[in-house]
DNA sequence: TATTGTTATACTCTATAACTATA
DNA sequence: TATAGTTATAGAGTATAACAATA
């Protein structure tokens, strides 16, 4: 067990005074403005914790995928995370050149790249998935395990 | 009531051939990513429906934010949307150019300056809502209206 | 002829430093 | 000394057109 874990919060916020809070009921009616607030907290919640794995969202989701699809096509990681080709090839060039992964040849598309983690980048992701999963608990702390199931559960009837 | 309204929805996706489907469900288990995802959707939803209106998602935020809350300040409007105030310029000043809102001295503080809806801002924002109303309903269609009640309050349950 | 991966590029969004005028 | 609004600017993130290699 790590003893004395350093806190990753944020340092005493500057004691500014606010501003008089304005009435926004129509705004938290919506759904699309209620998704991306909540979307905001997480993100910047995973921003502070994933920095020492120098993981952007965008980095984790690709090598979750790879973790779980070895040999998946820069296409199909595309497809499954609506990425435009043009800006997944930086992306692969950065994780290719820190030794998360590596570019095989697809076994039956001479065009087409297979990717796969590197025992480092395996490594690496083992670490990293524990570090969401808590750092998810931490900013939905509000939510019971059964309101969070059902968020999650709403929130892909929208998109899925 | 308008005869044979104009169909908004995507033309026909080109015939592409999709590929093999990835496994994603450690993604699909976060919050973070699910709340981003579903959020995208309202977003390319609200971009098609209120191009019309030359209003983007912040625009729709300050002009809302400003009908229920008339005199407000920049410094009140970036607190309550999470907007930088050196991003808020450019917004408040191309809205006073198309003659939506307008900016008045503030009544108790000379540095500040009020906001406040034109006519025209105002009829533009009845309109708009009802729009944005439509819009929300027909992107959250897979869920009941108890469904989007709950969805909804969790969501506010993590960033209010 | 269509698809994979790529280059170049542009546009939007967001963040920070520093200035001005008022308080 | 601090705050409201502003300027300039830099960095992400995201989008499209067009190309080479392969199918």
């Amino acid at each position: 067990m790590t003893p004395a874990k350093p806190r990753t919060r944020k340092p005493v916020p500057p004691p500014t005074t606010a501003p008089e809070p304005l009435d926004s009921h129509v705004l938290e009616s919506l759904v699309g403005y209620n998704a991306r607030r909540a979307y905001l907290v997480v993100y910047v919640a995973f921003a502070e914790r994933m920095a020492v794995y120098g993981l952007k969202p965008t980095d984790f989701s690709v090598l979750s995928l790879l973790a779980h699809n070895p040999g998946a096509t820069s296409r199909q990681l595309c497809a499954a995370l609506d990425i435009q080709p043009p800006n997944f090839v930086s992306l692969v060039a950065a994780m290719d050149r820190r030794g998360l992964i590596e570019r095989r040849p697809h076994p039956h598309d001479g065009r087409a790249v297979g990717l796969h983690l590197t025992p480092a980048g395996h490594q690496l992701m083992v670490e990293a998935e524990e570090a969401v999963i808590q750092l998810e608990k931490e900013a939905s702390h509000k939510l019971t395990d059964r309101e969070r199931e059902t968020l999650i559960r709403l929130l892909q009837k929208i998109y899925l």
